[in-house]
Parts: C-alpha cells; structure tokens; sequence
RNA sequence: GGAGAGGUGCUAGAGCGGUUGAAUAGGACGGUCUCGAACACCGUUGUGGUCGCAAGGUCACCGUGGGUUCAAAUCCCACCCUCUCCGCCA
C-alpha cells in the first residue's frame, strides 16, 4: 500500500500515474472517504476525551450523560467502521508510483527489450516443441495427472524429474555463493500475509487457491512467504542487506488462461520455483534490484539457453512493483502471435517494491540513531522449474531428437543426454 | 485430536473492574564517585495516530477479534499461539 498522506498531498502524480497503469483505483472517492474519516475520528476523540475527564465512581448526573456519550460515540463509530472498510478496499488497489525509466504505454506487449544477451540458434533442421520431445522421451504424462489432480497438472519423470533437483541445486549453489541464505518454506500462508504482499486472495479474479474452512491460501510464489518472513519486525540497518533465496511450490488457478500461446507445462496450477528476496534500505534498493537481475543472468546464461531482457511498461506492471525486468527465453517450439514457431517466453521476473509491501506488512529498519523507516523489499525468480525446462529441453534439443544436458547440470544428473527415442 | 497451564513493556514478572500506559527487578542510556573501571548512588527509558511553529495536548494499544459496563489488562464469548502430559504419526 501507498501512504496515505503520500496520497493526500500528491493528488494529482497519484491520479496521473493509475491512468498510466491502467488502475481503476477511484482516488477521488478515496480522498473524500479519508477526509471523512479523518473528522469522525476527531468527533470519536472528543467524546473519548470528555469520558475519561470521569474519573472514580460517577453520581448520577454523570452517568445520564455519560450513557448519552456512548449511544453517540457507538453510533460515530459505526459510521467510521464502514468508511474505513470501503477506504482500505480502494486504499490497497492503488498501485505503486512508477520509476521515472519505465515506458509509459497502456500495452501490455510494448515492453522495451534492454538486451539480447544471447541470440537464438539457427538450426538446420525443424525444431520439436517441448510436448514433442517429452513425448518422444517419455519426460513428462499429462494423461495420469489429468486422471489424478485434474487439466494442467503434470508429471515430470525420467530425467526431467531429474532435472528438476538439479536445477534447483544449481540455483542454490549460484545463489548461496552471492550471500543469500537458503529457506525451504511453507506452501501455505494466512490471508493477511497474502494481501500485505499485495495479492488479493479472495477477489474474483484471483489466481490464488483458498483453503476452505481455514484463512489459508496456497502460495502462488515463495514472495509470499519469505516477504511475510519478517513481518510486524524492526530490523537493525547494520543487518541490511538480508538476502534470502526459498525453494517452495507455487500454485496458481489460472483462471480462464487457456490458449495455444500456453501449451504444455508453460501455464500449470503448480510448479516449483526457488526465488531470491532482498530487504534494503532505500538508498540501496535499485542497487539490489540490478544485483539480483544481473544474478538471473549469471543462471541462464549458465544454462546455456538464449534469453533477452525486457523491461515492463506500465501497463504491464503489477502493483506493488515500481519497476520490474523479466528474462525471456527464446523456445523454438512456442507458437509466435503472426503464425510462425518460435518465440520469446517469459522465464523470470524481478520487481523492485519499495515500502509498499512492508508498509502494509509493517517491517521497518532501525538506524543507529533510532530513527525508524520502512524497508525496501526486492524479489527476483533464480529459476521458475517448468519454464526453464521448456528452455532447455527446446533450445538443447539436436538434430537427431536427442536433448543435451547443460553441462552445468551434468554433476547433478550424472549423465551428458537424454535419448531414450532409440531404445 | 484429548486434558491441563499460560500469553502483560527490551527481558523477567506483578496487577484480576475505576486515580494503571501499567508495580518491582534486570538490561540499556545519561550522571555522581574514580587516574580509569567495577561497585554504590541519582535520573532517563514502549509503540502508533492526531492537533500544534514549539512547549505540550489528546486518542488508541496488556495474543487477535467480538461482547458486557458510565468505566476492562482485569468479566464473558470465539479464535490464534506457546508449554506440559496423553494419543497419532513422516
């Protein structure tokens, strides 16, 4: 969440910046509410005031007008009860302010390419997509899945069930050796953690699991939890910053995402994810945010898997984030939108937060003076399993049908190929 | 899951309807003493909101959320968490 008096006194770059994101956040109603609220509050003050002027056992005067006190002050705060909700429902809608670099474009695809790290390969021959070549080696069943947990679920087996520790050892050997301390975390988290985060578990357009009879949902990201890890915490500024690199499961509804754009294990209710996370003070948040970027980088360019850089524009920003890059993978087997094979796929993403996750989450920094402020919260993807996967199995695939494995894999997997076609 | 105990400030720990934002002890900080330190002694020391240029005023906060009452840390209800024992299990 934004400051409210960040809000109040910056009306306008507030209302210029929803419209550049695409937000429906209705900040005039919400002015007006907090202007209300703001005086009801003063009106509930006084009457408390007035109250505790009573001190010892009242007589019987007092206590006609103290009664008489109540049955206003609990109407008043009634009032203030339904200004308050509907205000903390827009309130937590408005997005963050936007970092002066980002393009302003209400086009969610016009996100400006940084680099081209590594180009893709030309082959000589047509390339099998991920579903093909899975099929030929017996890599991932779709079918029992189905039978078992339902339509995008899968089973990866053979080597990529394989892969898929390898992968996540090679995330942590990567990250560990940056300073970021390892956390296997709950799949689960409270609501409240959900919404400080900036999620909406409950909206109708959620893409997150409920848990009934419980205020738990699934987490759609270790964000989730390595975010909460330190929540309602005042953190000493010498301890900054704390890096942290979670290994959990993520699960995601995908409601209504179905499309030949997401074939295969690109789109899935669940996959496994090993995320980094940086709490900084603010002087050092895009400082963290290129670091863990740069560290993405260190990882694909490892996996040996042609990737770009892109930069979101606004209307492609999620609301927490000022700023947000993605990796994309190039996949020659994904389908492009002019008809053609091959395109580019979103394989990362880091955001820088600010304070508006830790506002909401209440997680300040201690200086040596004592001074108190609000951390500055950064979260980046080391390796999302399924997408990398898509990655690696397409781009390393060979003429013959065979997959190489990265070599940055092989100690992990003990073997150089997957080729099971022949046999 | 069952039975019991309990959740109070940086910590330990009192308070169990009104003058308690909270005794007391420890810690931390400042000071006296000392060549310096320890000891001893004196003093200061929670968070958030709001009004005010400031001094200061004011409201809220004793696990969380409701309720009773003129008044709640104190009474009632629900939930959460911790500890001990039993059960069950990876």
């Amino acid at each position: 969440m934004l400051d409210i008096k960040y809000i109040r006194e910056h009306k306008k770059e507030v209302l210029d910046n929803c419209k550049n994101r695409g937000s429906k956040a209705d900040i005039e109603l919400l002015i007006k509410l907090d202007a209300e609220r703001s005086i009801l509050l003063g009106k509930i003050e006084n009457i408390r005031a007035g109250k505790n002027l009573v001190k010892g056992k009242p007589s019987q005067d007092q206590l006609e007008k103290l009664s008489e006190e109540k049955s206003t002050e609990s109407k008043l705060e009634k009032e203030l009860d339904r200004i308050e909700t509907e205000l903390k429902e827009i309130w937590f809608s408005v997005p963050n302010i936007t970092h002066p670099d980002v393009r302003i474009s209400d086009d969610e695809d016009d996100n400006p390419v940084l680099e081209i790290v590594k180009e893709p390969l030309k082959l000589n021959f047509v390339p099998k997509d991920h579903l093909e070549l899975a099929k030929l080696h017996d890599l991932i069943d779709f079918d029992r899945a189905t039978k078992v947990s339902g339509s995008k679920f899968y089973y990866l087996k053979n080597e990529l069930a394989q892969m898929e520790f390898a992968l996540i050892q090679y995330a942590l050997d990567i990250t560990i050796k940056n300073g970021y301390t390892p956390l296997s975390t709950p799949d689960l988290a409270k609501n409240d953690i959900l919404y400080g985060l900036g999620f909406n578990p409950r909206g109708e357009s959620t893409q997150v699991y409920n848990i009934s009879g419980t205020d738990l949902s699934l987490i759609g990201t270790a964000e989730i939890t390595i975010g909460g890890y330190h929540a309602g915490e005042v953190l000493e500024e010498v301890e900054l910053p704390k890096k942290y690199v979670a290994v959990s499961h993520c699960f995601r509804t995908e409601a209504g995402s179905y499309s030949k754009f997401s074939k295969g294990i690109f789109r899935v209710h669940q996959f496994t994810k090993i995320e980094m996370f940086q709490y900084v003070v603010p002087e050092n948040a895009e400082k963290a945010h290129q670091e863990i970027l740069n560290i993405e980088k260190e990882i694909f360019s490892g996996l040996e898997v042609p990737y770009r850089v892109i930069d979101h524009c606004t209307a492609d920003l999620g609301a927490p984030a000022i700023r947000t890059f993605d990796l994309e993978a190039w996949m020659p087997g994904k389908p492009n939108k002019d008809g053609t094979m091959g395109d580019w796929g979103e394989i990362t993403s880091t955001s820088n937060c600010t304070d508006y996750q830790s506002r909401a989450l209440n997680i300040k920094y201690k200086n040596i003076s004592g001074d108190k402020n609000f951390v500055y919260m950064i979260n980046g993807t080391a390796i999302a399993i399924t997408r990398a996967i898509i990655a690696i199995v397409e781009n390393c695939q060979q003429s013959d049908g065979s997959i190489l494995i990265p070599k940055v894999l092989e100690k992990y997997m003990n073997k150089k190929i997957i080729d099971r076609s022949s046999k």
